[in-house]
RNA sequence: GCCGAGGUGGCGGAAUUGGUAGACGCGCUAGCUUCAGGUGCUAGUUAUCGUAAGGUAGUGGAGGUUCAAGUCCUCUCCUCGGCACCA
C-alpha cells in the first residue's frame, strides 16, 4: 500500500483485477436467489453527463449491495441507439447517422467502464442492431395477425417549406426550427397499438406496484384517466343526423346551452362549406402545433356554425359550435357546453354571450354560489330541471342515464383519456416497419422468413427528409401474398419500441432464434428499476403494456416488468438543468480525470437524495475527496503498526470502547436501512463519515482499542465498497483480506453493542427546550417526571405559573404544561 | 391550462412515526503546521440582543389544529418535471 491516495493508478489496476476475474458475469442459478438491477439505458449522444453518472452510479450501489447481501446479480447496460439527435447530426456533418452514433457508443463505453460500474458487459445491446431490432419487427408482425394493430389517420405538425414532418420539439413558436415556415396540421396515415385494450389492466395493476413510487402511480392513473360518463346523441336539426357527446356530468343535462365541437369534427366541415367565415376559423385552428400543453394553453376561441342540436330531453334548439379547445382525440371530437357549471364553458359562454343556466344548487349547508363570479362545479340539488327537480347530483347521474337509455338517446360507458399509441415516424434512423403495401392484397405484415427489414445505414442524407424515402432499392419490393410488384412502408417506429422491451432482451441479448428464451423466466422481472422522473408516464407506461403483449404473445408469464422502481432527480446547475444551450454543463470527465471515479460516485450519493434534484456545486466534491483521502491515511498508518488482533471475547471494555463500539454497531443498522429500505445513500455517507470522526477521536493502543480500530475500519471499508469500490478494494487488501471486498457478506449488527445504560431525555416547559436530563435507561414514568419536575430550569421557568399536566414521550422527552 | 413534485443557514442538504431545527459536507473566520502548496490539523460559524450565562425570533407567505408543527389542515406565491413526434 502507497502513503498516498492515487486514485488514477489504483482505480485501473482493480478494474483489470475485475476484468481478470471476470467479476461481473452473470450466469443463471437457480439455486440463488436473483436480483436484476437495471438502470435505463442511455441514448449514445456523445459522451457521458452528470444525470448519466448520477443514473448509473445509484444502479451500481444497489447492485454491489444486493449482492453482498448474496443475490446472484444481474446488472447490463446497453445503447437506445435510434434517435433524432444522430439524424441532425448526420444533416449537419454530412456522415451517417450511424457511424456518428458508433463513434458514441465506443467512446461513452469506455467512460462507463472508467467509472467502475459493475456490468455484465458480455450481455451489451444496441438497438440499431438488426440482431436487436429485428425481434420488434417479428414481434410487431404478431401483434398485427392478432389484430392489436390498425392503421388510421393522425394528425402531425407539417412543415410546408421543408416538406416534412416535424417533431413537436422542432417547432418553436409555431414554426419550423429550420425553415422557419408556420407550420400546419396534417392529417397522414399512421401505425397505431391498441394500447386502450389494456386501459384497465395498466390502471388495476397500478396496485400491485408497492415498490413504485406513491406520485408515479397516480401519474399514470391520471394519464390513462378513466371516468364514467355517459353518451348522448343530440340530433341535428334539418339534417338526418345526430351528434355524440360524452360527459361525466349528465346530471348538468338540462343546463345546456351550447354544444361545441372539435375543428377537425366531419359536421364542423361541413357547417364550413357554407360558411366561409367558419371555414377561414377552421383553417386558423390548423396553425398550432400538436401538442396538448399548446391546445390548452390557447385563447380559448369559438365560432357559430349555424347549425343547432335539439335537447334529447327538452327538445329546446341549442346552438352548435366550434371551438378550438374541444380535442377530436378525447371521446367523440365534441362537448355540451354547460356555462352555470363548468368554469371554462362559463368564460366561454362570457366572450360570446351565449345562455347561462344554473340547474344544479347547492345542497343544505354549503355555500351559496355568485353566477356572475363563476361556475357552480361542485355537485348539489337539481332544479329547473323538469322532472328531475330534487334530485342530487348523484342520483341524477342515473335517472337521467336511464332515461336517455331508455330513449336510445345515450349509453352509459367507460371514457379513457388515454390514446390509443401512435408509432409510425416518417423518419430515417429508427427501426422499419415490417410492412408491405400490395395494390390488391392491402397492407401485409412481413412474413418472418424474410425478417429482419434492414434499414441501410450507408446513406446520404439529401435535405432534411428520410433517405429511405427516396431508395427505391429500400422500398421496391414485391408482395408476399400475391407476388406482384408492391413497396415497402418507409416509417420507422417510434423509439419508444425499442426501450419497450429491453429489459427482456437483456436476459438472452446472445439468443440469434428467439426474440426470448427460458433465460427471462429466471431473470424476470427486474426487481430494481433506476431512472429519471421525466419518464413516469410514456416510457414506463409503454414498457408495462408491452410486458402485457409479450405474455399475451405467449413469450413469457409476467404481468409487471418493474417490481421496485426508484425515480432520480435531475442534475441542476444554478437552479437550471444541465443543457448545452445554457452553457451550464459540468463534464464528468474533468471530474473524473482530477479526482477519480470513487470520489465523482461518493459526491453523487452524497451530494443530494436520489429523488430529489441535485444541484451542482464545483466546491462541493472536495469534501469526499478529502473523506477518501482521510480514510486512507487512517487505514495506511493502521497497517504499518501490523496489528492483526482481534477483540477478545469476554472483555470488559472501558467506556470510550464500548461508546465507540455501540456507535459502530448503531451506524451498521443505519446505513443497511438507508440503503436497503430508504434509498437514502446521502445520509448513510453521512453517518459513514460520523463514524469515521468518531474513530479519529479515538486513541487508544491498548490490545482492545486497536481491535476495536480494526473492527470500525474494516466494518467502514465494507460499507462503503459498494459506493466507492476501488478504494475500497485496495483498503481491504491493505487491512490482510485477500479476496474481493464485493464478495464479502454486508455486515451485521451485534444486538450486545447497542445496549446503553443510561438515556439523555429532553426537557420541554410549553413545547420549548429548557433542558436535557441523564436517567437510567429503565427509569420509570415517575421518577423521569420527578426529575424534570426538579429541573432548575424547569422550576425557573415554571415560577408563578401553574403547571398543568406533564408530558412524558418515553425515551424521548418531557413537556411540562404551565399556564 | 391539466397532472405530479419541491421551497429549511452564505451553499448542498439532515430532522425516518407530530416530539431537541440545522446532522454530514462545502464555504467562510481565527489559530497552528509546512521551505513551499489545489497540503494537513484545531476551534468557531442561523439571525438577533448580551462581556458572558443566557434570552428572543426562525423552515416561501397568511391563517388554523395541538401540550408540542419543517412535519397535519385551509388558502396563497414561487420553482422544477411531464403533457402523447426529445429521449
Amino acid at each position: 500500500m502507497q502513503e498516498d491516495y492515487n486514485p488514477k493508478t489504483i482505480e485501473k489496476e482493480v478494474q483489470s483485477l475485475w476484468l481478470e476475474n471476470q467479476s461481473f458475469k452473470a450466469v443463471e442459478d437457480t439455486d440463488k436467489e436473483k436480483f436484476y438491477c437495471l438502470a435505463m439505458f442511455p441514448y449514445p449522444s456523445g459522451k457521458l453527463h452528470m444525470g448519466h453518472v448520477r443514473n448509473y452510479t445509484l444502479g451500481d450501489v444497489i447492485s454491489r449491495y444486493q449482492r453482498m447481501l448474496g443475490k446472484n446479480v444481474l446488472q447490463p447496460m446497453g445503447w437506445d441507439a435510434f434517435g433524432l439527435p444522430a439524424e441532425n447530426a448526420a444533416i449537419k456533418n454530412k456522415a451517417p447517422p450511424a457511424h456518428w452514433t458508433y463513434q458514441n457508443i465506443d467512446y461513452m463505453r469506455e467512460q462507463l467502464q472508467r467509472l467502475g460500474f459493475a456490468y455484465d458487459w458480455d450481455r451489451e445491446i444496441a438497438t440499431c442492431k438488426p440482431e436487436y431490432y429485428r425481434w420488434e419487427q417479428w414481434f410487431f408482425t404478431r401483434l398485427f395477425k392478432k389484430g392489436l394493430v390498425y392503421n388510421k389517420k393522425a394528425t402531425v405538425n407539417w412543415d410546408p417549406v421543408d416538406q416534412t414532418v416535424l417533431a413537436n420539439e422542432q417547432v418553436v413558436d409555431g414554426r419550423g426550427w429550420r425553415s422557419g415556415a408556420l407550420v400546419e396540421r396534417r392529417e397522414i396515415p399512421q401505425w397505431f397499438l391498441r394500447i386502450t385494450d389494456y386501459a384497465d389492466e395498466l390502471i388495476d395493476d397500478l396496485d400491485k406496484l408497492e415498490g413504485w413510487p406513491e406520485q408515479v402511480r397516480t401519474m399514470q392513473s391520471n394519464w390513462i384517466g378513466r371516468s364514467q360518463g355517459v353518451e348522448i346523441e343530440f340530433s341535428i336539426e334539418g339534417r338526418n343526423q345526430s351528434l355524440t357527446v360524452f360527459t361525466t356530468r349528465p346530471d348538468t343535462l338540462m343546463g345546456v346551452t351550447c354544444v361545441a365541437l372539435a375543428p377537425e369534427h366531419p359536421l364542423a366541415a361541413a357547417a364550413a362549406q357554407t360558411r366561409p367565415e367558419l371555414h377561414e376559423f377552421i383553417q386558423g385552428c390548423r396553425q398550432t402545433k400538436v401538442a396538448e400543453a399548446e391546445m390548452a394553453t390557447l385563447e380559448k376561441l369559438g365560432m357559430n356554425t349555424g347549425l343547432f342540436a335539439v335537447h334529447p330531453i327538452s327538445g329546446e334548439r341549442v346552438p352548435i359550435w366550434c371551438a378550438n379547445f374541444v380535442l377530436m382525440e378525447y371521446g367523440s371530437g365534441a362537448v355540451m357546453s354547460v356555462p352555470a357549471h363548468d368554469q371554462r364553458d362559463w368564460e366561454f359562454a362570457h366572450q360570446y354571450g351565449l345562455d347561462i343556466h344554473a340547474v344544479i344548487y347547492p345542497s343544505d349547508g354549503q355555500a351559496e354560489f355568485n353566477l356572475a363570479e363563476g361556475a357552480f362545479t361542485k355537485k348539489g340539488v337539481l332544479r329547473n330541471s323538469g322532472e328531475f327537480d330534487g334530485l342530487t347530483s348523484g342520483q341524477a347521474f342515473e335517472a337521467i342515464a336511464d332515461f336517455l337509455q331508455a330513449q336510445d338517446r345515450g349509453r352509459r360507458i367507460i371514457n379513457y383519456r388515454l390514446r390509443d399509441w401512435g408509432v409510425s415516424r416518417q423518419r430515417y434512423w429508427g427501426c422499419p416497419i415490417p410492412i408491405i403495401y400490395c395494390d390488391d392484397c392491402g397492407a401485409i405484415p412481413v412474413p418472418e422468413d424474410q425478417l429482419p427489414v434492414v434499414l441501410p445505414e450507408d446513406v446520404e442524407f439529401q435535405g432534411v427528409s428520410s433517405p429511405i424515402k427516396s431508395s427505391p432499392q429500400f422500398y421496391q419490393t414485391t408482395c408476399p401474398q400475391c407476388g406482384s410488384p408492391a413497396t415497402r412502408e418507409t416509417d420507422t417506429f417510434d423509439t419508444f419500441f425499442e426501450s419497450s422491451w429491453y429489459f427482456a432482451r437483456f436476459c438472452c441479448a446472445d439468443n440469434s432464434q428467439a426474440m426470448v428464451d427460458e433465460r427471462v423466466n429466471y431473470w424476470m422481472p427486474v426487481d430494481q428499476y433506476v431512472g429519471g422522473i421525466e419518464h413516469a408516464v410514456l416510457h414506463l407506461l409503454y414498457a408495462r403494456f408491452f410486458q402485457k403483449l409479450m405474455r399475451d404473445i405467449g413469450l413469457y408469464n409476467c404481468d409487471e416488468p418493474f417490481t421496485r422502481l426508484l425515480t432520480q432527480g435531475m442534475v441542476l446547475k444554478d437552479g437550471a438543468k444541465m443543457s448545452k444551450s445554457k452553457g451550464n454543463t459540468v463534464d464528468p470527465q474533468a471530474l473524473i480525470d482530477r479526482y477519480g471515479a470513487d470520489t465523482v460516485r461518493l459526491y453523487t450519493m452524497f451530494a443530494a437524495p436520489p429523488e430529489q434534484s441535485l444541484e451542482w456545486s464545483d466546491s462541493s466534491v472536495e469534501g469526499p475527496y478529502r473523506f477518501l483521502k482521510k480514510l486512507w491515511k487512517q487505514v495506511y498508518v493502521f497497517q504499518q503498526s501490523g496489528s492483526r488482533v482481534t477483540i477478545e471475547p469476554g472483555t470488559i471494555l472501558n467506556e470510550a470502547q464500548s461508546s465507540l463500539r455501540r456507535k459502530l454497531h448503531e451506524t451498521i443498522l443505519k446505513v443497511s436501512d438507508d440503503i436497503g429500505r430508504r434509498y437514502t445513500f446521502n445520509t448513510s455517507i453521512a453517518a459513514t463519515m460520523e463514524l469515521f470522526n468518531e474513530l479519529t477521536r479515538f486513541e487508544d493502543v491498548t490490545a482492545t482499542g486497536v481491535a476495536i480500530t480494526r473492527e470500525v475500519l474494516e466494518t467502514i471499508v465494507l460499507m462503503l465498497s459498494p459506493v466507492v469500490p476501488h478504494i475500497s478494494q485496495v483498503l481491504w487488501e491493505a487491512l490482510g483480506h485477500h479476496h474481493f471486498v464485493h464478495d464479502c457478506a454486508w455486515p451485521k449488527a451485534d444486538e450486545s453493542a447497542l445496549i446503553k445504560a443510561t438515556i439523555e431525555l429532553v426537557v420541554q416547559v410549553n413545547g420549548k427546550l429548557r433542558g436535557k436530563l441523564t436517567l437510567p435507561a429503565d427509569a420509570s414514568r415517575e421518577a423521569v417526571e420527578a426529575a424534570a419536575l426538579g429541573n432548575e430550569n424547569v422550576i425557573r421557568f415554571a415560577e408563578g405559573k401553574t403547571i398543568v399536566k406533564v408530558i412524558v414521550v418515553p425515551g424521548k422527552l418531557v413537556n411540562v404544561v404551565a399556564v
